[in-house]
This record gives C-alpha cells, sequence and structure tokens, in this order.
DNA sequence: AAGACGTGGGG
DNA sequence: TCCCCAAGTCT
C-alpha cells in the first residue's frame, strides 16, 4: 500500500477519535512554545500578515525579520507600497530570493488598493485572485489575519501530518487530493480553534517535527505517531526533488539583479556584463529579468528596476 | 505536471 | 566541503 493509498483510506476511519486527539495536545503545545514574531501580534494586521507570508514562501524566518520590520515601517498599508514604482519593492526586498515575489506583491497591493478599498479582503477567494496569492497564501492569510477555519498546507503540516497520521517520513514532492482531504478532515469544527490549530500544526513542523532531524522527545503527539510506531521508517518513494542552483540561468539573474539594487542610476551595458563571462547565458538572463518585469530597458541602451 | 525561480545557513 | 532545506507560485 503506497502512502497516496494510505492517505486516501483515511478519513471515513479516521474522523472524531484521532483528530480530536491530537488537537488538545499540539494547540497546548503551542500555547506554550509558539514564537513570538512580529507577523503573529495584533498590531500586524491584515497586511502584515499578507507581507510575512509572501516574504516567507520559500524564505526562513530568521532571514525575514529584518526585512519584514523595514517594509513594514516604510510601507504600513497597501496603498503605501502600490504608491510607489515596483521597482522599489523589489530594491527593498534585498537579499530575500525569489525577487518575483517583491514584484507581485506590489502588483497585489495595487490590486487591494484599486479592488478592495486598501484593505486585504478576508474572502479566499478574493484573495486566491491576487498576484502571487495562491492556495496556501490565501488560506494562511484567511485564517492567521481573518481567523477563518482553512485547512492550511504548508511544508510544515504536510511533513507533519505525513508523519503523525500517514506514518511516512516525507509527503509526497507535490500536494496530493488526499492530503487536502485529510488536512480538510483534520481540521476542528470550531472556527477559532481551527485557525489555532492551523498555526499550531506549522509552527509543531518548523521546531520540532523538522525535516532533517525530527525532536521527538519534545514532540506532544510522539506516542500517537504512525511513523514513530512503524520504527521511523526512512522516505522509500521516488527521491525528493532537488534544486540546482551553481551554473544555472537563476544564479546569472541574481548577480544581475544585485547590481541593479545597488545602483542609484540606470546602469550602463558593461557593468552588467562584468558579473558574468559567458554572453549567451548572460544575455539570456538579462532577456528573462526584462521579461519578467525586473528589469526596464531604456532607450539608451541602459538598464534599471523597473518605474512603472 | 515537471521545472523555473534566489539566497544563505546549518549539519 | 557539499548537500539539504526554507510558511510556494506560476506556467
Amino acid at each position: 500500500m503506497t502512502v497516496t493509498d494510505r492517505i486516501t483510506a483515511l478519513p471515513e476511519a479516521l474522523s472524531e477519535p484521532l483528530s480530536g486527539a491530537l488537537h488538545g495536545p499540539v494547540i497546548d503545545w503551542f500555547d506554550a512554545h509558539a514564537r513570538d514574531l512580529p507577523w503573529r501580534r495584533p498590531e500586524a494586521g491584515a497586511w502584515g500578515v499578507m507581507v510575512s507570508e509572501f516574504m516567507l514562501q520559500q524564505t526562513p524566518v530568521s532571514r525575514v525579520l529584518p526585512v519584514y520590520e523595514q517594509w513594514l515601517a516604510r510601507w504600513p498599508r497597501p496603498a503605501d507600497l502600490a504608491a510607489e514604482p515596483p521597482g522599489e519593492a523589489v530594491r527593498a526586498w534585498g537579499r530575500l530570493g525569489y525577487p518575483r515575489r517583491a514584484l507581485r506583491l506590489h502588483a497585489a497591493a495595487t490590486a487591494i488598493t484599486e479592488l478592495h478599498g486598501g484593505e486585504v479582503p478576508s474572502d479566499h477567494a478574493k484573495l486566491l485572485a491576487l498576484p502571487g496569492v495562491g492556495e496556501y497564501t490565501a488560506a494562511a492569510v484567511a485564517s492567521f489575519a481573518y481567523g477563518q477555519r482553512h485547512a492550511v498546507l504548508d511544508t510544515n503540516v504536510r511533513r507533519v501530518f505525513a508523519r503523525a497520521v500517514s506514518g511516512a517520513q516525507y509527503p509526497p514532492n507535490a500536494t496530493t487530493a488526499a492530503e487536502r482531504k485529510l488536512a480538510r478532515a483534520l481540521l476542528p469544527e470550531s472556527e477559532p480553534v481551527a485557525a489555532r490549530w492551523a498555526a499550531a500544526t506549522m509552527e509543531l513542523g518548523a521546531l520540532v517535527c523538522t525535516a532533517r532531524t525530527p525532536d521527538c522527545g519534545r514532540c506532544p503527539i510522539a506516542g500517537r505517531c504512525a511513523w514513530r510506531a512503524a520504527g521511523s521508517p526512512a522516505h522509500d518513494g521516488p527521491p525528493r526533488r532537488g534544486q540546482t542552483y551553481a551554473g544555472t540561468d537563476r544564479q546569472v539573474r541574481g548577480k544581475l539583479l544585485a547590481v541593479l539594487r545597488e545602483a542609484l542610476e540606470p546602469v550602463p551595458q558593461v557593468a552588467l556584463d562584468a558579473v558574468w563571462d559567458e554572453p549567451v547565458q548572460r544575455a539570456r538572463a538579462l532577456d528573462g529579468l526584462v521579461a519578467d518585469g525586473l528589469v526596464e530597458p531604456l532607450a539608451d541602451g541602459t538598464y534599471r528596476l523597473p518605474l512603472g
């Protein structure tokens, strides 16, 4: 029986006994051990939550912290960000990585300003329609900022469920329908409790049930963990998808954009040529940045971060 | 639906 | 050192 089959078979048999036994311990643990993160404070508001979610996509908390503080101080409301050129968002993004997220956050702020009266929407479908907001982020903002009842499935939660419920060391490479079904089946009925559960399971995955070396000794549900009960078997399925970087266009794009972020004036071609010696790849990377709207070519042959 | 998309820290 | 990994989204 594969992991997917096992998850698929669960929900009906699962219901109350298992889920009810998990909610209390996990939420109690969260009450005692949750980190005091700025976007979890009441004053963060929905905009603060949304900004944090964009920054946290594939980026560790420790690196997000300082940029988040600067960002919220400079642009306390969506309209403040929307009033500036997208290039300023890219510049302020600094070295967080995946700078297209900065562009999308700027575009989302613009949409919020023009379509939603400057208020981050609370409706899941409206959130999902915003640039850069996918299934996870829409659920996260609706749940964390507005206390709604949604299955919030990020990499942490998926790993916790894979282990505790499905008995696998790691979840599948891509989120499956079976995982969504399981997440919904485990969601507490009460709206506020469900929102708490979402944050708690995520935190458990981030602090205790980690990818490499889980600290089962500190896990509130270790006694009910299917993976532990099975003897903590090693991952068997297809290899987990790695990320290549060295020598790729991504690395070249990063170097090019770093130059433009630092520059206050448009940058001449020669300055960009200096970051990478292979001309074909260099040109392809620059073209890609322009196509993505991260870089603006000017008529005189210079380049800058986008003004419009 | 597999692959592109940045960056840096920890084991 | 090198490899793995980090609150995903989009095409």
